[in-house]
RNA sequence: GGAGAGGUGGCUGAGUGGUCGAAAGCGGCACCCUGCUAAGGUGUUAUUCGUGCAAACGGAUCGAGGGUUCGAAUCCCUCCCUCUCCGCCA
């Protein structure tokens, strides 16, 4: 969320922000109601004010009769405040953040701006297979019993599959441990709040499960982004030092929208694993710990030894809270292109402004920033592992860094 | 799931219809005093919104939202959350 006051003072900025991301909203539409609403708010005030001095005595039935007319305008004049409120608020919700200056301009991810390629496109001497086929011949992704069970876009990972991720699991673990991470467990079901204030709703909405309950319906998490940085909402923190953490949960979507994109084996799911990490810092170390997120991730996947690109993603393919994001595509063989693995991104302002998430400075308190990233989304990660490092007997290698979690070098077909 | 008790400022905790944004204590900050490994004294110390260059002034906030009333921290309703006992349970 952007602060109504610079809005105001930077309208042109704002204005220009929009449309490099492609987001149509009236910003004059949104002040005026700003400065309705304000009017409005000082003649209740007064109106307040007169019925707070009278109400601190004993009045009398003259007053009483007096009191009570005011009191049923001052009522009808508070209605259309909220009403204001709301249409105010429903504008701002919908703003996204600023851009960070090294964002590229561009309408979709066809302008993002490929920062750097790392490695080799993975050669093969013969056809490479698709992970979805490897799967079934390994009998390592049975999709056909998750559709049955749960529906499209479900599937199960079985055995040597299983282990793999569970290695991989290990390996990034006590990778974001040493790199300083503290891991948390967090719920993987939020309220309402905790999804507006990461800024998922309401742009997101359809893309997030609800459970209703009784009466207050819980959200299923697309990522523990959510839960992470929920953390520490209304809370003022001692920043010195960066606070960083990580979190292994499902990440639950409902990919409305991709109807029929990515339909074949584990690359488009309503459920996936993934670490997430998220760092809350000082405004003036974001950039650099953005980098330092994106470091990590790069490290993840040089170790792994899979070839890879960085797409600094642009304005247009931002969501609404990022100002800036860099999405790490590994190399798929099969699909001869490369694919989003991770993305990490910095929300500057954005979240925190929401969720009320400050920290302690000299003289005032400010908000602080947000960053996240994936440290491993496994479904992806195990697909440029199965692609990547098959061999033309229809084996999968395993990448020497997981060796030491794993009694297996390779998978292949049980006879 | 059954029965009960609660949610007040950074913390503890008083306050059951008006003079309460709220006693007191602790903590924090400032100053004073005193020379000894520290104690005492005095003052100050919530958040947020609006008007204003500012000083300042005003509104709102006692878990959240509604209601009753001329007037609500206080009464009523709903929800959220916490705690205790019983039951159940990974």
């Amino acid at each position: 969320m952007l602060d109504i006051k610079f809005i105001k003072d930077n309208k042109d900025l704002v204005i220009k922000n929009n449309q490099s991301r492609g987001v149509d909203l009236d910003v004059d539409h949104l002040l005026s109601i700003y400065e309705k609403r304000n009017t409005l708010l000082q003649e209740v005030e007064a109106k307040r004010k007169l019925r707070k001095e009278q109400s601190k005595t004993k009045p009398t039935a003259e007053i009483i009769k007096q009191m009570k007319t005011l009191g049923e305008e001052l009522k009808k004049m508070e209605l259309d405040l909220k009403d204001q409120d709301q249409e105010l608020n429903l504008l701002l919700w919908q703003l996204p953040n600023l851009n960070l200056s090294d964002t590229p301009i561009g309408k979709t991810e066809e302008e993002n701006k490929i920062e750097k390629t790392v490695g080799e496109k993975t050669k093969f001497d013969f056809d490479p297979k698709h992970h979805a086929d490897l799967g079934k011949e390994l009998d390592l992704i049975d999709i056909e019993k998750g559709s049955q069970v749960s529906g499209a876009r479900f599937w199960y990972l079985k055995g040597q599959l299983v282990e793999l991720q569970f290695a991989l699991t290990q390996y990034v673990w006590s990778k974001l441990i040493t790199k300083g991470f503290t891991p948390l467990s967090v719920p993987n079901l939020v309220k309402e709040r905790a999804m507006f204030g990461t800024g998922f709703f309401p742009a997101e909405k359809n893309e997030i499960y609800e459970l209703q309950q009784k009466e207050e319906s819980l959200y299923l998490i697309g990522t523990a982004e959510v839960p992470l940085v929920n953390y520490h909402a209304d809370e003022i923190l001692d920043l010195d030092q960066p606070k960083k953490y990580f979190a292994m949960t499902p990440a639950y979507r409902s990919e409305a929208g991709s109807y029929g994109k990515d339909m074949k084996g584990i690359l488009r799911g309503h459920q996936f694993d993934k670490i997430e990490m998220v760092i809350f810092c000082k405004p003036e170390q974001s950039e650099e710990l953005h980098q330092e997120i994106l470091a990590i991730e790069e490290e993840i996947w040089q170790d792994l030894k899979i070839p890879y690109q960085i797409s600094n993603a642009c304005t247009g393919d931002l969501g609404i809270p990022a100002a800036k994001r860099y999405d790490i595509e590994t190399w798929t063989p099969a699909q001869s292109k490369y694919r989003e693995v991770t993305s990490c991104s910095s929300t500057t302002d954005f979240q925190s402004r929401r969720l009320n998430i400050k920290y302690k400075n000299a003289n005032k308190n400010e908000f602080c920033h947000t960053l996240n990233g994936t440290g491993m989304a496994f479904g992806r990660a195990l697909v440029s592992i199965m692609e990547n490092f098959q061999t033309k007997d229809g084996v999968i290698k395993i990448p020497k860094v997981l060796h030491q979690y794993l009694s297996f070098k390779e998978i292949k077909k049980s006879s």
